[in-house]
Parts: C-alpha cells; structure tokens; sequence
DNA sequence: TTGATATATGTCATATTTGACATATATTTT
DNA sequence: AAAATATATGTCAAATATGACATATATCAA
C-alpha cells in the first residue's frame, strides 16, 4: 500500500470523517485505513477515560510518549498491532474489541 | 514480547485450544496472542470457503504461497496487520471481523 | 505573564516483519 | 504407483515499525 496515499487520506480523514471511494483507494486498502483511524480513536478514548497522560500509557506499554501521540494521531508508521496492543494495555477485552469495530 | 514464548504458546495453543494463565503471560499478551490465533484460523476458513488456493490467496496479498502458509499456521512472525488484511482481501467486512472476535 | 505539565512532530538507529526463494511433505488425480 | 498440485518450513535481504530523543506547541494553574 502507498504510504503517501495512506497520510494523506489519514491526515484528511481526520476532517472528512468519511474514508470510502478516496483517491482511488480499494476496498480492501479502505477498510484497513477506517479500521486504524478507528482504532487510534478509540486508544485516546479509552486512555482519557482511564486519566492516564500520553507518558503514563506509554510506560504501561514499554514505549514512549511520541508513539502514543502518533498511535492516537493516527499516524501511517502505527500498526495495527500497536494499536490493540495499545487497547488491550487499558484493559479492553476482545469481545469490547469487538464492540469498538462495530460502533464505529 | 518474547517471542520464545509467544512460539511455544502458539505451537501448544493448536493442540490444547485454550491460552489463558499459560507459561506466565500477563493478560494483554494472553490476549493478544488469543486474537492473532482466532484471526489465523477464520483466513483459512475464509479462503476455503472462496475454494481458493494459498498460492491463489497470496497472489491477491502480492504475497506469497509460504507466507499464507505462515499466516494460517498463526506464525509468530506474522503481525495482525497481515492477518486483517487477509481477511479483508478475503472480502470480509468490519462487522463480519467484529463477529469473528466474539464468535471465539 | 510565567512556569509547569501535556501533547505533537520530526528524525534516526535498531528491531521486527516482509516477500521471495528453496525445498520438504502432504494431498489429490491419473 | 507416479505425477501433479497444494501446503509447510527454513532462510535471508529488503522494507517497515519501533522506542528514544530533541524540540515545538498547547493547555492550564499560579
């Protein structure tokens, strides 16, 4: 997948809210960016909701405060991996994991 | 994540079917590890419900044939980005994959 | 305002993941 | 049975993701 492609659409997302039928984008190259923006919504819910700071998550997480700012800002250099290891690292199950995906 | 661990896991998690309180894993990695080996099994199902080859599947991924093979076999070296896009090259949607995670 | 604390962004060396390849082993077809 | 086809496993150079760091910019309290 073109990583280009990927920040813009991202960096455009934020605004648009809508990810579908963008620069020529396929379903599948879709479905995975909307999967990410959703996760990366849901981790700086889930933190805020936890009141931890970036910092404190990232300590949990054995990273460091730049990548969460990066997981939240949904930045292309995040993967999904991070992402719900992230979510999993404040606590969330895998059938809330579930929920989140659906939910939108 | 020690990845020891996580390949004796996987290897002992296809034959006992269970993965939790196992080998000391805290509960985001047994979690994790829990998610990649659901997400694994549901592309083979998925690919032999479209009657297509691993070779065929790959070719859609531009991956190739030994590289599903590890994807099925739930290869530590295989991240869930890989695995979600599999699954999304197998035509399956964000509510299907949300369906997947609770249905074990 | 000033200082303190939180978050954002850019860079980079290192670590992990990748497709590709060789080749072994099943499985199916003839 | 042999041949053909499908899947499994090991290896590796290249690509991508990572934590760490510096530093910019918010946000908020004094």
């Amino acid at each position: 997948m073109n990583t280009k492609k990927k920040k813009l659409l991202e960096a455009a997302g934020w605004r648009v809210g809508s990810t579908d039928d963008f620069l020529s984008l396929t379903k599948e190259e879709a479905a995975y960016i909307d999967l990410k923006i959703t996760l990366s919504k849901k981790v700086r819910q889930c933190r805020e909701r936890e009141n931890l700071t970036q910092t404190q998550l990232a300590k949990c997480l054995k990273s460091s405060q730049s990548r969460v700012a990066k997981i939240e800002a949904g930045d292309p250099s995040v993967s999904v991996d991070l992402l719900i290891r992230s979510l999993f690292a404040l606590g969330v199950t895998k059938s809330e994991l579930a929920k989140m995906l659906v939910s939108q």
